[in-house]
RNA sequence: GCCCAGAUGGCGGAAUUGGUAGACGCACUAGUUUCAGGUACUAGCGCCGCGAGGCGUGGAGGUUCGAGUCCUCUUCUGGGCACCA
């Protein structure tokens, strides 16, 4: 019998797809849609085995519903943009724009060899001027609807590479191309005033319920929402100071103030204070440098000004200049209470100020409670607090807020941890920012009729610094508003911009407009997202700003973008290393008798764990020789197989032919039954015995497989399809052959969103003329799902005894009769009367003695 | 340091959500087929024990007729944040 070709099937299979346009989404439709999309790529130039991991799963969904009669939209595009086509400018003088183009055609025939069920007439870039013109179009949106403002920022300098730095390209205080030491520098900047939706980004977490529970609670501690009060402290100079506090509770244990390093009025005292202005610097340094290396020890500076207490004006505190204190956060300003805040405390013992503990547990005695080296920070009465004392926390919180605000010394204030999204780069491969620098008009953005801005074809990377600012000709222009000389903006946007709304573009990709409402409003929310964990904040944050920021430009309806979000775990190998402790790849190393060796050689090889693949310990794997091997079904299904999607999955060559196995036994499975009848040919009425198991497991599997395919539990539904195959292989030859056809037809269906080649094959083996893509999903038949007799366990005190097997429906006095009659009951409970006797239908029967 | 998640055979994992622990796959063992390798097929496969039986879901307690599942404490592993007042 001849072998499933998987090559020949799987190129016949998608030239048949593509043909029939099977997997084009309609944007006018009756049906129910369904949005799946993964994360769109990179193009580095290939696919590696996460990109399979992560498309095949979306695309299981997508077959899968479009099966169930979804109109379904699956797109795939390209987040172009990025650092990685300028780096290989500079190394290697190539044009970054042919670079990734170059990349996207080699990285678009790697996934269709994948099969995937993508509408490919919806497919771009990032880089396409036909994509970022709208996003420049949105960018002046923004800036009209003031949601996009220009301010200076502290950013991370390289001075080296005269660019800005993103956080992530910072290591260890170093540039991580250059090596050089990081500046922080004060530059003029774009920022999206993303901090506008706080609130609103962190209650809408509360609605996203198909999100797993790690990334919205992710979500939530980066937005940092904290409520507190901001109060002012007069200082002995006749200046004021205001301080954030959370804890306006514990004010009479106040014992200093403390200023940020960068506040203002630090920075007016260092110009007559060079001590101050001495320590301000070191601070500096320490900052970028240290901060991530140690965990700095407390640091601070008399001023020798003296602060009033808000709520005693006879009592004054000494105000510090301190590193602790973050100018980014809150009024760049605190009070300290050193009893109840870890730093304030360390601070305090370093400069020996007082420690009085102003909250007390409940079972404390208020005189002899104190504070060693661990602030107190857990529940209890306000005590040497004056009007305070006897009051918990959050009636002290309260009182305080009264009494402050009432002398319009304070107010309460939420603060939160979220920042403004600096958006400026200092890049060539980016979307230029359509805005003019005019000196009479000042910013002015590029008219619509001017867009898009386009990057120019001659820009050069043998200098260090950003290419457009370099360019000759680029920056000059005439002032939009009055036509004088004027200069670009030559800064291009963060790439997180891209892909903010690219999953809206796709709903029509040919609109006029950046965003087509007709359009969006059918299709968004995507249904469900699947990709990587490590887009947990910042792109999955960012595309939720950008749509709230769009509903309130009037560009759309639709807050949330993602109605679910799965993330997916990361592909794994084990490591090797030889005798000299050097990396090997797998493809040198041979496994013989659970021992490894070097491929070809007797020599040993250490086996390492199981890690996320990288280059640095060669324990990659590429995809394509495994596709050329075995096809891509295989490798489709080892992906869906054993491990849950969202942990973390182990490459293995034995797991990878176990697979390929399977897809040779299916297909054996198919073409080995003799004498079907033809299709459609109704199950006979009058079923022997022998025939009722199979056609049970084969309905019970439609039953199981549906289930585990909505719920994503793709590991499980492979198990049941195990059992299916087991269940025909096992059926007895006497099987009626409409019982066969049935249980092969449900194989092959439920193995569709899987292996699809496959599936089309066996289809078609199974005489159909019909394209399985096209198929609706199998029904199961509710009755053949129920078991008419059910297999429960005894227990005598809850030790297994033995099994009855009694109809499902059974009442009690018979479950009860048949678990008596057991013999290993009779023998376990010898002469011992039962005290009680727990039946649970269709579970379980427990005697206890 | 703070927050979160997890721990089940040699391995990946399953367990109808408090009711037969180990489905399904991988690996392994024995046998059949084959010149041989591979494939395919049959049987076995948590641990101890010849057996009856006993033990068993990181560890220690607890609740319950009954706990992998619930509660308390604890150990380890992975992840996130990191002076956020």
């Amino acid at each position: 019998m001849a072998r499933y070709n998987a090559q020949a099937s799987e190129a016949r299979w998608q030239a048949a797809w593509a043909e029939r346009k099977v997997f084009a989404a309609v944007n006018d439709s009756a049906q129910p849609k369904y949005y799946v999309l993964e994360m769109f790529p990179y193009p580095s130039g290939r696919i590696h085995i996460g990109h399979v991991r992560n498309y095949t799963m979306g695309d299981v969904l997508a077959r899968f519903r479009r099966a169930q009669g979804y109109n379904v939209l699956h797109p795939m595009g390209w987040d172009a943009f990025g650092l990685p086509a300028e780096n290989a400018a500079r190394a290697r003088g190539v044009n970054p724009r042919d670079w990734t183009y170059a990349n996207i055609a080699a990285m678009r025939t790697q996934l269709q060899a994948m099969g995937l069920s993508i509408d490919w007439s919806r497919e771009f870039a990032t880089c396409d001027p036909s994509y970022y013109r709208h996003q420049q179009k949105l960018f002046v949106e923004f800036f009209r609807a003031g949601l996009v403002y220009r301010a200076e920022a502290d950013v991370n300098w390289d001075p080296v590479d005269h660019t800005v730095l993103a956080n992530e390209q910072v290591i260890e205080g170093k540039g991580w191309r250059s090596g050089a030491p990081v500046e922080r520098r004060k530059l003029s900047q774009w920022f999206f005033r993303i901090t506008d939706f706080a609130d609103d980004l962190l209650s809408g977490l509360g609605e996203l319920e198909r999100w797993p529970d790690k990334v919205r609670l992710m979500q939530k501690n980066w937005i940092g929402r904290s409520e507190g009060m901001r109060f002012r402290f007069g200082l002995s100079h006749g200046e004021d100071v205001d301080v954030f506090s959370t804890r306006p509770d514990t004010l009479f244990g106040a014992s200093f103030v403390a200023l940020s390093p960068d506040h203002p009025l630090t920075q007016r005292l260092a110009e007559t204070d060079a001590q101050l202005a001495q320590f301000v610097a070191e601070c500096r340094q320490l900052g970028t440098a240290e901060e991530a290396i140690e965990s700095a020890e407390k640091r601070g500076y008399d001023t020798g000004l003296k602060a009033r207490h808000p709520l005693d004006p006879d009592w004054e505190l000494p105000v510090f200049v301190a590193n602790f204190v973050l100018m980014g956060y809150g009024t760049g300003a605190i009070f300290g209470c050193p009893a109840h805040d870890q730093r304030d405390l360390e601070f305090a013992r370093k400069y020996g100020l007082p420690v009085l503990p102003v909250v007390i547990p409940d079972d404390a005695d208020p005189e002899s409670f104190s504070v060693g080296t661990e602030a107190y920070v857990g529940p209890g009465r306000l005590a040497h607090s004056r009007f305070l004392d006897g009051l918990n926390i959050d009636a002290a919180k309260a009182e305080v807020a009264r009494r402050l605000e009432e002398q319009k010394q304070g107010v309460a204030v939420v603060q939160y941890r979220l920042r403004d999204w600096l958006v400026s780069r200092q890049r060539y491969w980016g979307c230029p920012i359509p805005m003019v620098h005019c000196p009479s008009c000042g910013i002015v953005p590029v008219k619509d009729s001017d867009l898009p801005v386009l990057l120019p074809d001659d820009a050069r990377f043998d200098t260090p610094g950003n290419p457009l600012d370099h360019h000759p000709a680029w920056k000059h222009v005439a002032c939009p508003s009055c036509g004088g000389e004027a200069r670009r903006d030559t800064d291009t946007l963060d790439t997180f911009v891209d892909s903010s709304w690219y999953f809206a573009r796709f709903c029509d990709v040919e609109a006029a407009a950046p965003l087509d409402r007709a359009a969006t409003e059918y299709w968004l929310p995507v249904d469900q997202y699947i990709g990587g964990i490590e887009h947990a904040i910042l792109h999955l944050l960012y595309s939720r700003f950008f749509m709230r920021s769009l509903h309130r430009m009037g560009l759309g309806r639709v807050d949330e973008p993602f109605a679910g979000l799965f993330t997916q775990g990361m592909v794994c190998h084990e490591t090797y290393r030889d005798g000299r402790g050097e990396w090997l790849e797998p493809a040198e190393v041979d496994k013989r008798e659970g021992q490894a060796f070097r491929r070809g050689t007797d020599e040993p090889v250490t086996i390492g764990p199981s890690e996320k693949m990288s280059k640095s310990k060669k324990n990659v794997v590429a995809p394509e020789p495994i596709i050329d091997l075995y096809g891509a079904d295989t490798i489709r299904w080892f992906m869906l197989s054993d491990t849950p999607p969202e942990r973390d999955i182990e490459w293995t060559q034995t797991g990878a032919e176990g697979c390929w196995r399977f897809v040779q036994r299916v297909h054996r499975l198919v073409t080995d039954a003799k004498g079907l009848p033809p299709p459609g040919t109704p199950i006979p009425a009058d079923l022997p015995e022998s025939a009722g198991a199979l056609r049970r497991a084969s309905h019970r599997a439609v039953a199981w497989v549906t289930e585990d395919l909505e719920a994503l539990r793709f590991n499980r539904a492979v198990a049941r399809l195990y059992e299916l195959a087991n269940a025909i292989g096992a059926a007895p030859p006497e099987t009626p052959e409409a019982v066969q056809r049935e249980a092969l037809e449900f194989l092959t269906k439920l193995i569709g969103p899987m292996m699809p080649h496959l599936a089309e094959s066996c289809w078609q083996e199974l005489g159909h003329a019909s394209l399985l893509a096209e198929e609706p999903w199998p029904s199961a038949d509710p009755a053949l799902v129920a078991t008419d007799t059910i297999t429960i366990a005894v227990q005598v005190d809850g030790k297994r005894r033995g099994e009855i097997t009694i109809a499902h429906d059974a009442d009690e006095q018979t479950a009860r009769a048949a678990a008596m009659a057991l013999e290993g009951v009779v023998r376990t409970l010898g002469e011992k009367p039962p005290r009680r006797v727990i039946v649970v239908p269709r579970r379980i029967v427990n005697i206890v003695t």
